[in-house]
DNA sequence: AAGAAAGTGTAAATAAGTGGAAAATTCTTC
DNA sequence: GAAGAATTTTCCACTTATTTACACTTTCTT
């Protein structure tokens, strides 16, 4: 499976596009599909980006586990689980992505973005934001220690 | 299978038409069925949208659920989805789509609408009330963590 | 049968999205 | 550090999608 690591900045250009970072396009095989899912993250002001076989591996989990026609729940648990995604795959000649305008302004980007390999996915941020979004070393130590009793 | 992801919005005009969204038509194969079944949801104020054959595929399922011959609740409730339904198809040159008065009534739709791309079915909204449809992250995070249990 | 209402089709104007050239920058390699 | 290659940015042209407007046909009502 595809792991994205690095951090790499890109500017939004006038059409609200952006160029999907040559680095993790490389790693990418040369012929597949090109395509990536995209989602404003749960808890914090970026997007998750996927590849699209590993959203489809991820949503049909999902779904798998739920009862979408009978449970009111459920229903409303998918609907926002879709919600707020998009496709999107850079074009041929140059790499550029189109992220439509409304998710850009969800995590407040305005001139630069930072894209982030976080594995199995990519992290989009507005610049200006990626480095407060970063816990500090003091938290980074004490979830450490939490962990370690597991 | 035809996955619908995104969310797009747009106009009803004069006679109650609205346009089906290009991205959406464009991922649809170019010689095949375009016709559509809508239908009003169960749970909440918006129409369900789904491909011919997945609507096909889907009321099989629910029905295989059921059993409608013997069971009085079963077939009533077999009587109500089966209900507010209308087949719809976008005409050739401008890819509109005529949605029944009746069934626009019943979501609120006044002036714009929201399709809202939920893998297997495109959701329609009224435009205002689409936001408020969604659940809020903390349902949501408790919702999942319910699902991992399972 | 005439008029009104609803539905269907066409055209043009506007808005949005896509594609490509070339300049500027960064990165490599020698 | 300089030359070359690759990547990124800026800018502009073009195509496509969406909106608005209006004409025509059919259906329903009176």
């Amino acid at each position: 499976m595809i792991k994205f690591i690095g951090e790499y900045n890109a500017k939004v250009d006038d059409k609200g596009r952006l160029i999907f970072p040559a680095a993790f396009k490389s790693i990418m095989p040369a012929d597949g599909d090109m395509r990536f899912v995209i989602r404003k993250d749960t808890f914090t002001d970026c997007l998750e980006m996927y590849t699209y076989a590993e959203w489809e591996r991820q949503s049909e989990l999902v779904k798998s586990k739920l009862n979408i026609a009978f449970n009111e729940k459920h229903a409303k648990f998918w609907r926002a689980y879709m919600n707020n995604r998009a496709v999107v795959e850079p074009d041929a000649k140059l790499g550029r992505i189109s992220i439509p305008k409304r998710l850009l302004e969800l995590i407040g980007v305005t001139k630069e973005v930072t894209f982030s390999g976080n594995d199995y996915k990519i992290e989009i941020w507005a610049k200006e934001n990626f480095e407060s979004g970063i816990i500090s070393s003091e938290e980074f130590v004490s979830i450490a220690n939490m962990l370690s009793d597991l």
